[in-house]
DNA sequence: ATTGAAATAT
DNA sequence: AATATTTCAA
């Protein structure tokens, strides 16, 4: 239906200047009032700092945390500054749910990508609100992307509301907590908005799921149909996923308040590990994905120790549970 | 208001 | 061609 009017990605340009610190402070609308006995921007380690000594992190072997540029943490701000806005007031229902969620929104190495240059990243926020943090290319990027990607796009207000949600990219990470709630609730009461709900995942939305869950469905009938052909090649996502299973499950739906779920715990649910289960860690590296017009970075997995191939984007499933930090949006409608 | 499936769009 | 989004009837 609708053409596009030609402007791309209205989505991401941002003020080129932007200090956390004194001067970025516009219409914000910040409350002064809030803001006194708290430390000045300078006295903050910034955000761009990574919060672990790169000593310390190679010492345990651990990645050092990729290096975040202004452009990044303001970014990430401005998401939670979103965040916290229409997460309001919460007498609603879906509240309760969410605190019952078996899938703490905790952050942990999930990824949640979006098509354009704004996959986002988890960090390793020690806490559980999920924000940051578009990864831009730099440390070893042959590349080095200055803080400015687009060009112009210069319509650009910070009040457009209707903007458009990127393209959601079903990671495996992503697509792994899907079949894990679907599997958890059964196939009976998977619909789009319960799933979404479960899988608390910030940014995604119930037609991203129901689009999702159809896809799934049309993979299950076709593998039922015919057990075994082999799983067509495209199928890669579903493949490495065990299929949900006719688990029926008693719904506790009862007061959910009481469980202040600590960090993890074991879900009882699914007992199948993916085929060629290896439980590498996964670390997400930005791609390029050149699309004539356009490029498009998204995350894709990787091992650690090396591409393994590179014409085939083979996805595997994590096995580790931890939570799924996206970019949080603007929700359009919502009532 | 939601769901599910088909039509579009990228 | 595959996959995600949008539309639309139920």
């Amino acid at each position: 239906m609708g053409e596009e009017a030609g402007s791309d990605d209205e989505f991401d340009r941002l003020s080129a200047a932007d200090d956390v610190s004194s001067g970025g402070d516009d219409d914000d609308g910040r409350v002064l009032e809030w803001e006194l006995g708290l430390p000045s921007g300078e006295e903050l380690t910034p955000l761009s700092q990574p919060l672990v000594p790169p000593q310390l992190a190679s010492a345990f072997s651990v990645k050092p945390e990729p290096a975040r540029t202004a452009l990044d943490v303001h970014r990430a701000s401005q998401s939670t500054i979103f965040g916290l806005r229409r997460v309001a007031p919460s007498s609603d229902a879906s509240a309760a749910f969410r605190s019952f969620s078996p899938f703490p929104p905790a952050a942990a190495d999930e990824t949640v990508a979006f098509e354009g240059d704004d996959p986002v990243v988890a960090g390793e926020s020690s806490g559980k609100i999920p924000l940051f943090g578009p990864i831009s290319p730099c440390a070893e990027s042959p590349e080095a992307e200055p803080s400015t990607p687009q060009p112009d796009d210069s319509s650009d207000d910070h009040s457009a509301r209707a903007l458009k949600r990127p393209r959601l990219v079903w990671t495996p990470q992503l697509h792994k907590r899907f079949i894990d709630v679907v599997t958890h609730l059964g196939i009976k009461n998977a619909v789009p908005k319960t799933i979404m709900q479960l899988m608390n995942v910030e940014g995604l939305t119930r037609e991203n799921v129901a689009s999702h869950l159809q896809k799934y469905r049309l993979y299950l009938k076709r593998m039922q149909g015919i057990p075994d052909e082999g799983p067509s090649p495209s199928d890669h996502l579903f493949t490495s996923t065990p299929p949900a299973t006719q688990s029926l499950h008693e719904q506790h739906v009862h007061t959910p308040m009481r469980y202040a779920m600590p960090a993890m715990f074991s879900m009882p649910v699914f007992g199948m590990a993916p085929p060629h289960g290896h439980g590498r860690p996964i670390t997400m590296v930005p791609a390029v994905h050149n699309h004539g017009n356009g490029a498009h970075h998204a995350f894709e997995p990787q091992h650690p120790y090396g591409a393994f191939s590179e014409r085939h984007k083979d996805w595997y499933s994590g096995n580790s549970f931890g939570s799924i930090a996206s970019y949080p949006h603007v929700t359009p409608k919502n009532k």
